[in-house]
DNA sequence: GGCTCATTGTGAGGTAGCCTCACGATATCC
DNA sequence: GGATATCGTGAGGCTACCTCACAATGAGCC
């Protein structure tokens, strides 16, 4: 009945709408920021994952990304086709196998690293260094372990 | 080298890694909360939207939950399906369509409300209210249009 | 009235990013 | 040496989106 459009600020939605709403909006802009380097952003978190955390079983890259371990094989399996990472057997337990980055892997990760800040920028740039800092700590307080 | 565990708080993920991944927990959580009902989070986030703002039109919901207007047309097969949401047509345009929600809609979306206040709980408890209020201003402001 | 062009919702079909379940190969423990 | 647990993966499924094409209808113009 008020004659305002309606634009307000979702009054209606709860915390947990808008950081889904919000986390949508990032998937999409990482798409469209790595879509130069034909990766997805799970692919790029994967990558980074390895690369800043060293060698590792594909179990423990499931734990670090907080997937089921079924879920790291595709990830995996695209990267190797790329090139990017590689799998070999684990010295200490033939049962598994470990995940390195390529020279390849670590090039490109870099290359598409300006990609990502740029992205982080489009996205949280309306936020002051402040706001951003207070918004980490928040989220690294929810994302502590259960 | 460190002999520290591997807990620390994700100092290598970025804002729209914590946010993602948050988002994820959510859905996850939402799911579970919404299973007796046997609802999807997505559902349930039309059906609060149609119940909030009163019947509109299908794009216009598109519209509220930043979808395209295709996804809109399954959710609302679902809940019309369910009995919860009816469409009829828009009497000022023979080519549109009105969603409203019916009396079970309403009823179950009440039951459905207790539910999802905890599952927030749940998610959001370790907050103080303080970091609440905190966290969704800064959603929202993140959320504005672009 | 007739012509063009835009808009509405939907069928068809596709994608990303997850999941569970079952299994063979191996490790571990008694 | 035998039971039991763990590792990664094939098979198959799910949610929550998407694009594209199209029929029906509306709106603007002459």
């Amino acid at each position: 009945m008020h004659p305002h459009h309606d634009d307000r600020p979702a009054a209606e939605l709860d915390l947990g709408d808008l950081v889904i709403r919000l986390a949508r909006d990032l998937r999409r802009r990482g798409m469209v920021a790595f879509e130069p380097y034909d990766l997805a952003p799970h692919h790029v978190r994967a990558l980074r994952t390895v690369a800043h955390e060293g060698t590792m079983r594909l179990g423990e890259l499931a734990q670090h990304l907080r997937v089921a371990p079924r879920s790291v094989t595709d990830v995996v399996d695209a990267l190797e086709d790329r090139g990017l990472l590689r799998r070999s057997p684990d010295p200490t337990d033939r049962r598994a196998q470990v995940v390195a980055v390529t020279d390849e892997g670590a090039a490109l990760l870099d290359e598409v690293g300006a990609a990502r800040r740029a992205a982080a920028e489009t996205s949280f740039g309306r936020l002051s260094d402040r706001d951003r800092a207070i918004l980490r700590r928040i989220l690294e307080r929810l994302d502590a372990a259960d």
